[in-house]
DNA sequence: CACTCGTATCGATGAGTGTCAACATAGACG
DNA sequence: CGTCTATGTTGACACTCATCGATACGAGTG
């Protein structure tokens, strides 16, 4: 995982949502900080969403080609708007190579949630 | 309803939404799995619901009354219909003391995000 | 008991969302 | 070029949701 170390920018769009957020504990959030920590839990909020979004984080190297997890039950074109959403989130990011599109999970969005949720500060400290 | 029992929801059922969910990059979720997951990230997918529960969360003892928290720019019965969403989905719980009402953040609700994102494995696994 | 304050519920409404069928686009291949 | 496969886009529809005003309920207070 010494990949998902930089913080790079990836190929997102001028209002992605992912780079962000203050711990949820530490405060009120304010309103700026909160409507992007919604965009984002929203992104996560639809089941459909959620499995393909597991599906490439769980592939080797948390890519994986729409031909390979586009089997959730739903028509082709529900996925590709699925996909779509979490790509606009800046949840997932995609690439195409020669037939087929792969996307990837974006850089540093677990990561992102680790500091939002501000879990476990005392072994985050030492 | 009884005097100080808060706990006569119908929508609530046995199965509160919270307690759940392997980690999300461990492999492909599962439906099930998936619907608790995306019941909980949608209930934190609004901005006024998460601005909501950050101020109980950062209230000392994770603990607040409704008159403390419920300026974020809606209406009263707005707050509360926001407030009963985070109570169904079993982020918070509620219990009348007097005149006032107090919302806690319910226990173990961090550290299931915490268990569900995968973070920490080492300290995660106390 | 009447009045006031804090909170929940009801009903309505406008905005948003998930879904599909139909069509469009892009690359591979003969 | 024509055709096949893999994805994306469009338009429509049913459904959900965030919000509000009005109202009801519950608990103190005079």
């Amino acid at each position: 995982m010494s990949k998902s170390e930089v913080v790079e920018l990836p190929v997102l769009g001028p209002e992605a949502v992912v780079p962000c957020c203050p711990p949820i504990t530490a405060g009120e959030l304010s309103v700026p900080d909160a409507e992007r920590m919604a965009a984002m839990f929203k992104a996560l909020s639809d089941p459909v969403r959620l499995r393909l979004f597991s599906k490439v984080a769980s592939h080797p190297g948390g890519e994986a080609c729409v031909c390979d997890i586009q089997d959730v039950g739903v028509s082709q074109p529900t996925v590709s708007h699925h996909l779509k959403k979490l790509r606009e989130a800046g949840l997932l990011t995609s690439e195409r190579r020669g037939t087929w599109v792969y996307y990837q999970v974006a850089p540093s969005v677990v990561a992102a949630m680790s500091a939002m949720l501000d879990l476990h500060p005392a072994a985050a400290r030492t």
